[in-house]
DNA sequence: ATCCCAATTGGTAGCGCTGCCATCGCCCTA
DNA sequence: TAGGGCGATGGCAGCGCTACCAATTGGGAT
């Protein structure tokens, strides 16, 4: 025990943790056998092992991931962009991204672009200054200029929630046209004649909608009624929405909801105002968020895992980061709709 | 336009990426000039901070934070511990958060403890290792040895949505006892007398159920019935609870629920069985979420200023981080109960 | 006995950046 | 003209770690 006296006044800076070559110092052998130690135990003795642990613990050193990813050029950080946290939409990806991230070791940032493109350019630039070793794309849709720029710096990108097929890198989604067109056929099939629809005002959103509306032209409908409400939904916006339907053609029979925050809007506002549902009215969601199940009418709605999504990009990235080639770089997770009371 | 023949291949490793040495050498300064003109702008002049921006466009570097952050000691990290970001309560503290640390050029690391204290504890070790320069944990009920852990690293701390007299460092939140008192109040003077409540199963909701009963005691009420349930809390648990509720004292006549989710699935449960809020039952939910005042019938609830407490969080980690100190290190922000149609 | 190879350990030299100190002009004052 | 002071620039060294290569050891093959 002696590591009072000495104390050799650091030369200049530092943050005056314990380091690795106290680690070293302490159990008796060279700083690098010890970051061996820690980082490639197979390469090491069980001896060497065993003092290196036991020092470390004595100190109660934390290694430094700074210098660590800065000598390795792996920083075991991945960055995930999405447009607001507080849109429930993404949770269950990002929860789950997290999560299956933390077992590889890897730590997520989390960064909001807002619906600003100036911010998504800044956002995206102190990303990068942060060498992550991935970054998740999660519903944005970014600028030309972002998108060179994620080029440029060769990080591995996933992007998530949609399907194209000339991403930037890596992709893991659903087609929002299939959704679109799926949901048509099932209202159509359940009897529905007078479809109408609440679309949310962003771009996965409206393509799901143009599906929509091109199926049911399809099926030889009546013109789908709609109304487009700005991002993000809420519960307000959906109660405003089937108002504003009703105004406009108090004969629709079903409606397509963006959200399911917005169908609890519809809804509420179907209860508010006597209407049945799905009696004289069917209401249908998107994104199956847990709620949904347990409203009364329970929520017919589309559901997409949210989850898998989450942990097949972190799959992707963690694949990259070892050196393994990625293919195919593009998964459909699919999607289904979920039959329950309200349509 | 010269930057092809040479390229004299890289003594050994590195990431292959542009420098600040080689912005420097484009713009016909020293790198440590080319730095200042970046961090410290006024110290240099016009005509450097002209040549480097423009060096820096041809280029299109991106300073490597890492390496800043290393030698600076200083990594503009910031890290942010929530139980799990699913539920919805810690959302707009979040967001507020990100936005904060955003534009003050810092970035933030999101954590999620999950219900498992062994994962608590290397969460933080994750964490400690990546040096931020402040860790928020929020909602979070930590382990004594990763108490002293966050002690023993020396980064600024601050503990969110709860007051101690003895934070760890410094703290931004408000009296859980405080809230259970004001709603057993607030529903006596309405003239309420047969309280019950619906808690989750995390320790502040506890304390708010504590004071809440003992307030019902002193105000000379009948014993408060209550069902306690796993977090996170969800629409299903609030029906079950409300049944659970009413099969043992029919008579309840008000309800206090721990979350707005909660208290939604109160209304539900409440309307499928004819009873009406808040003519038999009055509900008050805990939140202040989006979707309350916009229910039929619009909830009743506790407002707290989550998006409040991630700026005061933001600010105290700021402050520090540029040397200033902070006084007081407690912040209370407080509450207000919104009066609304459900009780 | 000699050589070879694998397993283990150590040394050196950075990763890309910034803190500290030295240097260089230049202007102002005496 | 000499001295002092100040603003701008540069050099050096090092933040804490790991990649790469070298050295050492011990056994097995010949």
């Amino acid at each position: 025990m002696s590591q009072d006296a000495s104390r050799p006044r650091r030369s200049r800076r530092g943050s005056g943790a314990i380091t690795l070559h106290d680690v070293a110092k302490l159990a008796g052998v060279a700083p690098i056998t010890a970051s061996r130690a820690l980082n490639h135990p197979a390469q090491v003795s069980e001896e060497v092992r065993r003092k290196v642990s036991e020092a470390i613990a004595r100190t109660g050193y934390v290694p430094n991931r700074l210098a660590g990813g800065l000598a390795s050029t792996r920083s075991r950080l991945v960055a995930a962009v999405v447009p607001t946290i507080t849109g429930p939409v993404f949770l269950q990806t990002v929860q789950s991204l997290t999560e299956a991230l933390a077992e590889h070791g890897y730590q997520l940032m989390l960064g909001q672009s807002g619906y600003d493109p100036v911010r998504e350019d800044a956002l995206l630039e102190a990303i990068i200054g942060r060498r992550p070793d991935g970054i998740v794309l999660t519903g944005i849709l970014h600028s030309a200029s972002g998108r060179q720029r994620l080029l440029a710096s060769g990080i591995p990108v996933v992007e998530t929630w949609d399907l194209t097929p000339t991403p930037i890198d890596m992709l893991v989604g659903f087609s929002h046209v299939e959704v679109g067109r799926a949901v048509a056929r099932f209202l159509h099939g359940r009897g529905r004649r007078r479809l109408a629809a609440v679309a949310g005002d962003d771009e996965r959103a409206k393509r799901r909608f143009a599906a929509f509306q091109a199926e049911t032209r399809l099926l030889g409908l009546a013109e789908v009624q709609s109304v487009v409400v700005p991002a993000p939904t809420t519960l307000r916006r959906g109660r405003g929405a089937l108002a504003d339907l009703l105004a406009a053609d108090p004969s629709i029979d079903a409606i397509f909801c963006s959200s399911d925050l917005l169908a609890l809007g519809v809804l509420t506002e179907a209860r508010t105002r006597g209407l049945s549902v799905p009696g004289q009215l069917a209401v249908i969601g998107f994104g199956d968020q847990a709620f949904a199940e347990d409203l009364a009418p329970a929520l017919t709605t589309v559901q997409i895992q949210g989850g898998a999504i989450g942990r097949q990009a972190a799959q992707f990235i963690v694949d990259r980061a070892d050196g393994r080639t990625v293919e195919p770089r593009i998964v459909d997770i699919g999607f289904s709709i979920i039959k329950r009371e309200s349509a």
